[in-house]
DNA sequence: GTGGTCTAGACCACC
DNA sequence: GTGGTCTAGACCACG
């Protein structure tokens, strides 16, 4: 479980990390019944609270997305509803990508830097990614 | 220029609006030296408060985009030189990308998808410019 | 009729005149009947709106400290109060003083500093005073 | 530290409170590194929102007089190297003699009385400050 | 009519 | 418990 979070976008915390984990559940990548990190390891990989985290978990258990099982962690939950569909998730990644491309117009970056820097970014997220499979 | 704000997202009244304005901007639906609608008239428009209104242009006009002319409206500016410096720039945009790529992972879209949707976007983008253009 | 407004200080501007026309009534810089400087000349004067101007005699009138003669000026009533004794009037001011070596304290500026910096700045006033003498 | 505020004078509460800590700190009523009242107790206290509380001590930490803790409270710090220029600071002060000089004037306070006035408050202030010395 | 500021209440993040 | 932010209402200054 991949997390981000944007400290000055103005959204809460708790509702960025609920948000990214009803993404992963919405597309499968995370399945049911499989755990989350414990509230404990969340809060020290992401440099937040742990109440803040404990809220997150705590959001997600009022939707019905996770269950919060005392003592033995957080684990997503059955869900009825099948995975959204191919169009449905790039479309979702698509108005994202609108904000970006807006961004970039105001910051005066053109159209072949912005591509440049995606790969970039890319790559080194991947590369972030094969360091930690290695070290667990 | 028509608006939306979305109460329940979490993200701030007032960052949507200027959102929305500088998206307006760089797709060329609003001119330079054009006027904004008052910020009484946002207010009433999307039911929000004159404060709110006042705070999206205020925020525009920190970041260079807007001219607030004291009892006599909000005026679109010129693009102009940016204060800041490139790489603060392009280290600005590769947070919000960084932030796209774990959304792209979490929807399980791969990252050669994720390239050509961008570049579709951005062809999208500048077709809506140059048709901005010619009904000037 | 010698005026000065801070704008950076908080107080609304039109209360700052109005403030500094009743201590020169209080001390009897002003005598009853006199007449104060029209609304569109203390405008100019002190680089405010007429409005602003306006409001400020209208604040005054309200408390009957002045008379609007409509056409004709803005006049000094009559008081029954007696002039404010000396010690009153000192203790005023050195209410004011107080605030200042609070601020120069602040500042890190020495005593000696603030006397001569108050030395020169009276010599300032003085010397804008005679010449607007010389030029009425 | 005992503080009073006075809602009917036109100058902003926040500032007021501003002021009369500024006044502690120099007198050395209150010490470097010494907590002041929470935000929510001073508001409590002073019978005003906790927001505006909350401004006061915002301020005074924009001019580096104190210094907040997020979720850790309010502490006063060491006077440090004044981040300003000296012609700024004196230009400021200056700014605020010039305001004194006009309500001198006023007053009909002759120029002498003045000076020695300003030289016996300030004889005052280095009193209070000794005696603050000696209770530590 | 215009935008700007001060005070307030509710919610967020942190210790 | 702590401070910080967003939305709101009332008032101020300006054209």
């Amino acid at each position: 479980m991949i997390l981000h979070v944007n400290f000055k976008s103005g959204v809460p915390v708790y509702l960025q990390i609920a948000l990214q984990v009803k993404a992963a559940a919405a597309a499968g990548t995370l399945r049911p019944g499989e755990a989350l990190p414990s509230v404990r390891a969340l809060a020290e990989e992401l440099r937040i609270n742990r109440n803040t985290a404990a809220r997150a978990y705590s959001e997600l258990e009022s939707e019905g997305v996770v269950e919060n099982r005392h003592g033995a962690g957080c684990y997503l939950r059955a869900t009825s509803a099948s995975p959204l569909r191919h169009a449905v998730r790039s479309e979702r990644l698509g108005a994202e990508l609108d904000a970006v491309i807006v961004q970039a117009h105001h910051l005066q970056i053109p159209d072949s830097e912005l591509l440049s820097l995606l790969r970039e970014r890319l790559a080194a997220f991947r590369e972030r990614q094969s360091a930690a499979d290695r070290n667990s």
